[in-house]
DNA sequence: GACTATTAGTTAGTACGCAAAGTAATTTAC
DNA sequence: GTAAATTACTTTGCGTACTAACTAATAGTC
């Protein structure tokens, strides 16, 4: 039997690769936090900006599909928008168990300033773009790959 | 000026890092949580005992600095593995404001059933191992640049 | 040797993220 | 047309994460 060496250690923290991703995303999530500080926003929340910016109106089921959050987080946190002033709630008329959510002008104006933040981001890591791009079409194959049923 | 399409938006959701870094950690620890469930662990206890099994003992401190992680945030997690008795936490007798955590033998004997969890994700994944390494890479760079100051 | 500063952990508070149970509206089946 | 199933969202509970305030122990300064 061969020995357990730190080369072949197949329990190596420095190895998983879900200890990368986890480090990575908290680390990445860190540089925003000063960025959206200003604005009030967590990151989670700036995430449902962007996706309220492009996908205007959306009921909450729809941006807990976008998000990939469930309802029972993306709940408290559209009060949390709602009471920062950047989104409304209202019940579909057409359907009263779905909630439309809409930016208030407050949040559509947010927009202006959050472009800032992108570039802000890319520039603090010190980045090629095109690291960044690679980087992210790996994590999109990741991400797939996580979701394809077990049988396929 | 130029208009805001598509396929310019600086803010688009499906473009950012950080959105597919958010996703792909969640994605990845909920392969994790059916494997994990039956030792009672979740993932950031996991990667504890990883740390553990590679280099108890260690202090508080020095497992926050392994993992990337606060005080606030180990102290209540190690009261949980102490719980499940997987570790225990005594103080330092050189230093008693260091608190030392060790493997309890269930802690230790983990170790073994821990073995069969990386080879089954990577089956689940259904990745190549030098897509997964690449990644890793990747990401590895990505966290460097996160840390790095900003003047530098 | 006492005063101050630093260090290691703990605790409280806020906000995710997920599971599970609950509620109200709508759809389906008959 | 009503009972049952489904759907959309809310709420509760638990475990992270992070900030900030706190306690106790040690180190440094004079």
């Amino acid at each position: 039997m061969e020995p357990v060496t730190e080369t072949t250690d197949l329990l190596a923290l420095d190895r998983q690769v879900c200890f990368a991703l986890s480090i990575a995303s908290r680390s990445v999530i860190a540089l925003y936090r000063p960025l959206l500080q200003p604005m009030g926003l967590t990151h989670p929340q700036y995430l449902a900006m962007l996706a309220l910016w492009q996908h205007e109106p959306l009921s909450v089921k729809e941006l807990g599909e976008l998000l990939q959050l469930d309802p029972g987080t993306m709940s408290p946190l559209l009060k949390r928008l709602q009471a920062l002033g950047y989104v409304n709630r209202e019940r579909n008329s057409h359907d009263e168990r779905s909630l439309v959510v809409t930016l208030t002008p407050a949040g559509r104006e947010l927009r202006t300033r959050a472009e800032q933040i992108p570039p802000a981001v890319v520039a603090r890591l010190g980045m090629d773009l095109d690291e960044l791009q690679d980087l992210h079409t790996a994590l999109t194959r990741l991400i797939k790959a996580a979701h394809t049923p077990d049988d396929q």
